[in-house]
RNA sequence: GUGAACGUAGCUCAGUUCGGUAGAGCUCUGGAUUGUGGCUCCAGCGGUCGCGGGUUCAAAUCCCGUCGUUCACCCCA
């Protein structure tokens, strides 16, 4: 072996085992979407290039190494989707959704690809569950949209996570500050770290970011955006934070969260898990009024969030043991000679038929092997079938939790597996 | 892209210090008086010790490279 082909780097096989958890937090986020009116939207898995090195942001490392780009057939550049919402904004453009009553508001639940060096919760292709609001300003929208996600982590039980805001201001008081906030930046080069001028060359909010003591303690100086917000940013800000209140969500207010992704405007914000590690954002999201525009549509505020499938999973099963797991099937039949595995083979047939799940031997196991199964598959009940009962157009119904059998003609067996089944209710 | 640790049966791991031609538990299959599970006992299946090269009479064990995993940096979900 060894020359064995394995998942490629820092991707994963759902297997089987995984499915019952996965699906249950994706069935209880489509309802909390539904009941905040969110439409489901899909789009391909791969958009043109530049929807992402326009929407994205040429700055940002999404867009600089993090991208599966490759050209097609017809020479043209293609990437894997590595986030939703320049998505959501093309679908949104293309299918003319500015003309539709405001809001529009959709979710999703896409595979996300980058190219990134995998550790504990981060993957190069993992899933996002997400929403996006188009066409809205009001800051209400953004509450509810925080409100969206909160709702979702508490109804999954998913507890110990810590909402972050911020505001990243407009196009009219965020150029301002940038420029002052590099100013004093370079004022003070020479303490910084290498890593920190060339964060404030590219994007010098990021610097908040930098965990070098010498770094932090001239940051402390630095001016802040919460000071530098123009009136109508400021009072955004302040509305979102009242209407988190008026939900009892919590949060922490914190200047230095800076999300990566350059179209943000206004509110950022940020759910952190402390069971998660290094790794510790289970989703953010935020406000992006300038997206739409910027690739090609008509002037659209928006505002939305993603939050991380397998983040999510990783948090649940560090902080609870009562997850779902697998239904197990309704009963195993049971074979005691090979001319009954036949008239075994029919019951089954018309057991599904009838809507139960049921599970037989296909490896022409002895007796005690079947009955092995049938206990390792969970069944409540085992239903035998050998000469005996062929003899008397019967079936042996076994109640695997006491031992209990009970012979009942062939045509009752549905009947008494459903009653006993609802008797457990 | 950088750094560290690790890589032996399907799974969890021992064996690597002081090189001598592979082990345990779990899983799986069969059996313990003929048509029956969960406990116990017995037996069996299953690995060219990630891959490639080197040192050596001899390497899972030492050296180099490579791939992968994990954790961290970076960044993000």
């Amino acid at each position: 072996m060894g020359e064995r082909i394995t998942a490629p780097k820092g991707t994963y096989d759902i297997l089987p085992a995984d499915q019952a958890v996965r699906r249950w937090v994706i069935g209880v986020a489509s309802e909390v979407f539904r009941r905040y009116g969110y439409g489901r939207l899909d789009t391909p898995m791969f958009e043109e290039t530049r929807l992402f090195s326009r929407g994205v942001g040429e700055s940002t490392d999404i867009v600089r190494k993090e991208m599966y780009t490759f050209e097609d057939l017809g020479g043209r550049s293609m990437t894997l989707r590595p986030e939703g919402t320049a998505p959501a904004a093309r679908a949104y453009v293309e299918h003319g959704m500015h003309t539709r009553p405001q809001p529009v508001k959709l979710w999703y639940h896409w595979p996300m690809f980058r190219y990134e060096s995998p550790q504990s919760g981060r993957y190069r292709q993992h899933y996002q569950l997400g929403i996006e609001a188009f066409g809205s300003e009001s800051p209400l929208i953004d509450a509810e949209v925080i409100g969206v996600l909160a709702a979702l982590y508490r109804e999954i039980g998913l507890a110990q996570v810590e909402l972050r805001i911020n505001s990243m201001g407009c196009r009219e008081c965020r150029p301002g500050y940038v420029a002052s906030l590099r100013a004093f930046l370079e004022e003070h080069a020479v303490e910084l770290c290498p890593e920190c001028w060339e964060r404030a060359r590219i994007n010098p909010m990021r610097t908040f970011d930098c965990k070098v003591r010498g770094c932090r303690l001239v940051l402390e100086g630095a001016p802040r955006l919460t000071g530098s917000l123009c009136p109508a940013c400021a009072e955004h800000h302040d509305v979102v934070r009242r209407h988190l209140v008026m939900q009892d969500i919590p949060f922490v207010e914190d200047h230095r969260l800076v999300r990566g992704m350059d179209y943000y405007t206004r509110t950022t914000f940020e759910f952190q898990s402390a069971v998660l590690g290094a790794q510790s954002g289970v989703g953010g999201g935020g406000r992006y009024d300038d997206l739409v525009e910027t690739i090609g549509g008509p002037p659209t505020p928006g505002v939305g969030f993603g939050t991380g499938v397998e983040r999510i999973l990783l948090a649940l099963e560090r902080s609870r043991s009562d997850l779902p797991s697998a239904q197990p099937p309704s009963v195993y039949l049971v074979a005691l000679d090979e001319t009954s595995r036949s008239e075994v083979f029919a019951l089954a047939h018309e057991l599904r038929t009838a809507g139960l799940a049921v599970e037989l031997d296909h490896m022409g196991r002895s007796v005690k092997g079947q009955m092995k199964q049938a206990s390792r598959s969970g069944a409540p009940f085992a239903a035998i079938l050998g000469e005996q009962e062929r003899a008397d157009a019967g079936v042996t119904l076994k109640r695997m939790s006491t031992g209990e059998e009970q012979q009942v003609p062939r045509i009752e067996v549905l009947e008494r597996i459903v009653e006993a089944g609802e008797d457990e209710r």
